[in-house]
DNA sequence: GTCTATAACCAGATAGAC
DNA sequence: GTCTATCTGGTTATAGAC
């Protein structure tokens, strides 16, 4: 497979075509989206877009991997502020949810293209599991420092995953009803506080 | 679109192809199956499904009906026994895991066939629908009864949604994972009494 | 109800001029 | 880097014998 980075030169129309892409995988899957329609929506012809990418599963790795560095980019430190626990996991889930309102595409991508297996490459799968990995890399580092969990970096990991499941799940009620759906803020809030305690970890918060 | 129903006969095959077709389905999605995998996988010519189910769109709609049906029907009733609400949660979030680890095709269906839209029938897109709306409607009911929210409907449908994201998200999980993922019942338990708590319900227990 | 055969079309991918 | 033209094979769907 060719690579326009190879050959050195900035293409604009290589941007074009992975937006289009990156829109149309999201809204299809994978194999809803054909090399036809990327060319109808970005205005490239398909013989370019073999020459950027040289296969479809050239494509979709590419996709993948920008998808990835827009949402990683945009994600918010991993120490989120704040004096007190509360404040800290308050910080912490707006940018969360921030996150999620402002990337619904990239989102998708790593779920919804979860189903792939066979009849794609093994640098896309592996691709997959990479962008999955930030993330929970992301949420483990965040939850460690807004518990104050370095040394309990079980609890962290597991405190991520529960955050993740929510965050998923809510992607995919958000793509049945829309964006009238959002990040459940409060609810897990309240939630990880109740497993930070269960963990026996010092919460400097008691009812109001 | 022609229909067996119509023609009375019972029809062995018919079930054939519709085993064949849901587990390609659930696995590659709907773009991603194609009629001569059905067929090579059911063993019927592409005729004959086309006699049954008339087009594609057609069959797609047969398996999600079937695949609702069977997990509705393996879902435990809505009113987990128990005297005191830790009992009732205990049995139903047992419950839940249960079908949840039993029914991995049905389950994928709901969640990755989300992504259709354009491209297929309306009537599949009602019939996730449905599918959706009958896990919500169970969750809602069961939550209710297991926290005595007949006055509350709000509180229960809250719970229900946050409940059901972190089944989607441990669905998702476990399509990366495999089946070492299961319902994180233990989490799942301390953040639904955590968030009863949250809105004044009376829940009988205490720290141990 | 199931079979073989096939129509009509669209998919992924490539060639070669420019 | 982009264009037009094209090849090959798979796709949905149908026709008509049995």
């Amino acid at each position: 497979m060719q690579d326009a980075a190879l050959h050195g030169a900035q293409v604009p129309s290589r941007e074009a075509i992975l937006d289009a892409a990156t829109a149309l995988m999201a809204r299809f899957g994978y194999a809803g989206t054909s090399i036809s329609k990327i060319s109808a929506a970005s205005g490239s012809p398909a013989s370019s877009i073999y020459w950027h990418f040289g296969s479809k599963d050239g494509i979709y790795l590419a996709v993948l991997r920008r998808a990835r560095q827009h949402l990683v980019s945009s994600l918010p430190g991993t120490r989120p502020a704040g004096d007190t626990v509360g404040e800290r996991l308050t910080a912490f889930l707006d940018g969360a949810s921030a996150a999620f309102e402002n990337h619904p595409h990239d989102l998708r991508l790593l779920l919804g293209l979860g189903m792939l297996e066979e009849g794609t490459g093994a640098a896309a799968i592996a691709e997959l599991g990479q962008y999955r990995l930030a993330l929970r890399q992301w949420a483990t580092d965040s939850l460690g420092h807004v518990f104050g969990l370095a040394d309990r970096p079980a609890v962290a990991d597991e405190l991520a995953r529960f955050m993740l499941s929510v965050v998923g799940g809510t992607a995919i009620a958000r793509w049945f009803d829309g964006p009238v759906t959002s990040l459940p803020v409060q609810q897990l809030r309240v939630a990880l506080l109740a497993l930070a305690r269960h963990h026996r970890l010092p919460v400097d918060e008691g009812p109001p």
